[in-house]
DNA sequence: TGTTAGCACTCTTTTGGAGTGAGTGCTAAC
DNA sequence: GTTAGCACTCACTCCAAAAGAGTGCTAACA
């Protein structure tokens, strides 16, 4: 059977209904709603054929129809399709100047959390090509010695080593001589075992302290692995009945406390290198089995090159996502021009 | 009227009986429950008693009777005094060692919210007596500069400078050394506007750095007023029917998403030195206001002199405060055996 | 005087049946 | 191809009756 114009126009009309009143949809609501002047007969005839090709369900025999994850695709799509998609009203999404990172993350998600009324989750940028900047050792105290390591991208890390008798002011100099020379604008790969042995050796007695460097710089270099999120807004699952029964709750926000499991979310998204940026994960399209009976939006921000993140706004599957798009984008572009004014 | 040797008994019963079923209580039950051998006839009367009195409510007039705040008061204020609680079972309550302590505090909160089936939270230790130890500046590449500040706990903080021109080798050696000398040892009311006046002067041309450098280290040493707090076992709270319903729920959800309120509990956890280390929240007791349903169970841990976190235990009234102050406790000795081991 | 048996009473919860309303599917006519 | 009409389905609401848990009170007992 075809999908015809009429077929879509009265889908169409079922899903916005339904985005709107959350309702099952009867054929008499769509015979007044849309302009196809058509009776309620009619109507149910086509609906009786848009069921039978998949794109919507009735929850039982008397009831309406809601639309199926199938349906809601059709939906997204064409609506994704429409790319003359007019500037998107810049809604009010103000983002203020933070200088701290995970303080501009965490009001990332609260902003968006606010403005669309449902769950959202961001996470902090991953680096990549990550070389080694440079590295500085310096005497804390007596017993300490502070190494501080600075990645390409600016992400410093320290790291504090005990020693047991002090080092002389010489000695550090030459060993931070000694550890810059050699490993300055590596990357983790790049540094082998033939360099770790070739330092050592140089470094004599104080092989240790070396030793010690190098597990540092190692952890600071994959230190993407343990990626940052922030969540807000989980509360607003509570505002869609669909979501906040016990049990599915249950789930989803311990999905949202222990956000290991939005990190497939995030890899997910970021290794789809489609065109726009935006994906929808409808129901089960999801990565994440607790939010199957969600509908998810993520976007790509890019804050610097090889700087990228993942934000995600997680909703009912009859989430409004003509505005969640709008207003992702319009927070993309904020997120451009902040960075760009810094 | 008197609290008597039977109503306490009585009391006592009552609360046990609620703590497990978390149904209201009927005289019949406790006059089998009891080895008191009293009718349920001769239980009422002294259930009225107990009602009046406040210790105890009905939910409605044709049902048993349920503790009041002020019944759990009384009953757990009985329980801490047997002060000669026996070695509280060593429960299985591991710890692994982590030497990351962001990932040793999530362990803690995970484990305990494991262990009793309730919401957790610990903040993170704050320091006290926050003198600044060492301040290094270094040359990362042409334009910054990086300032690593250590403070007493060595506690570390990083922060970038733009510069210009590039500094020589030379001057930033003179910079470092004219920071330590006059500002190391100094807390954070120490360095005062004298203070700053001569480190201007004598960086000369270069005093911009230094008040650069000086805004990081205030910032490094109020460091611990937007604590760190963790959670776990957000979702534990929707076991128990009493706070499962979508309005508290939705309430407690949020008040563990925005750790900010949580400070308020860890502030008056600290301030209130008692004796035991353990501290009991009854409903309205607690100064936060989502948890006027619950119980609210608290312990101060100290890592170092000085380092002290609180951690809590979140739950319904009739929580199982026996199992949660033993385990509680369990887990300090265990946090103090690692510390000392580290 | 404290304890108990007995009973009327209260109030929640469960059950089931009747009624209502929204909506469908089918048929026959236009 | 479209529509009016009608029988039918099913969830939901309402209500009344019954069951069940528990109380308070009274009178009797040791």
């Amino acid at each position: 059977m075809q999908l015809d114009e009429r077929k879509k126009k009265i889908l169409q009309a079922i899903i916005r209904n339904y985005l709107e009143t959350g309702e099952p949809v009867g054929s008499r609501t769509i015979s007044k709603y849309t302009d196809l002047n058509l009776s309620s007969a009619t109507i149910r005839n086509e609906m009786s054929d848009l069921e039978e090709m998949g794109y919507i369900l009735q929850p039982h025999t008397s009831a309406g129809r809601i639309p199926s994850d199938k349906g809601y695709r059709f939906y997204v799509d064409a609506m994704m399709e429409e790319k003359d998609r007019e500037i998107e009203e810049i809604k009010e999404v103000y983002l203020e100047k933070e200088d701290k990172m995970d303080l501009l993350l965490k009001q990332v998600a609260k902003v968006l959390a606010q403005n669309t009324n449902y769950a959202t989750m961001i996470s902090a940028p991953q680096y990549h090509r990550n070389k080694l900047k440079f590295i500085q050792l310096s005497r804390v105290d007596e017993h300490q010695i502070l190494a501080v390591i600075v990645v390409e991208g600016n992400v410093i890390k320290n790291h504090l080593i005990s020693v047991d008798e002090g080092l002389s002011d010489e000695t550090l100099l030459k060993l931070n001589i000694l550890l810059n020379t050699n490993l300055n604008g590596l990357t983790l790969e790049e540094i082998n075992l033939g360099t770790i042995a070739v330092l050592k050796q140089q470094a004599g007695i104080h092989g240790d302290i070396v030793s010690e460097v190098l597990d540092a710089v190692a952890e600071a270099i994959r230190a993407d692995e343990d990626l940052e999120i922030y969540t807000s807004g989980t509360n607003n699952i509570f505002k869609y009945p669909e979501l906040a029964d016990n049990q599915k709750a249950s789930e989803l926000i311990t999905t949202f406390e222990e956000k290991q499991s939005l990190g497939t979310l995030v890899q997910e998204t970021l290794a789809d290198e489609n065109n726009t940026g935006i994906q929808v994960y409808i129901g089960n399209e999801s990565p994440i089995q607790s939010m199957r009976d969600c509908s998810v939006v993520t976007a790509t921000y890019e804050l610097d090159e090889g700087m990228k993140g993942t934000i995600g706004i997680i909703g009912p599957k009859r989430m409004d996502y003509d505005k969640v798009i709008g207003t992702l984008k319009t927070m993309m572009h904020q997120l451009d021009d902040l960075y760009k004014k810094k």
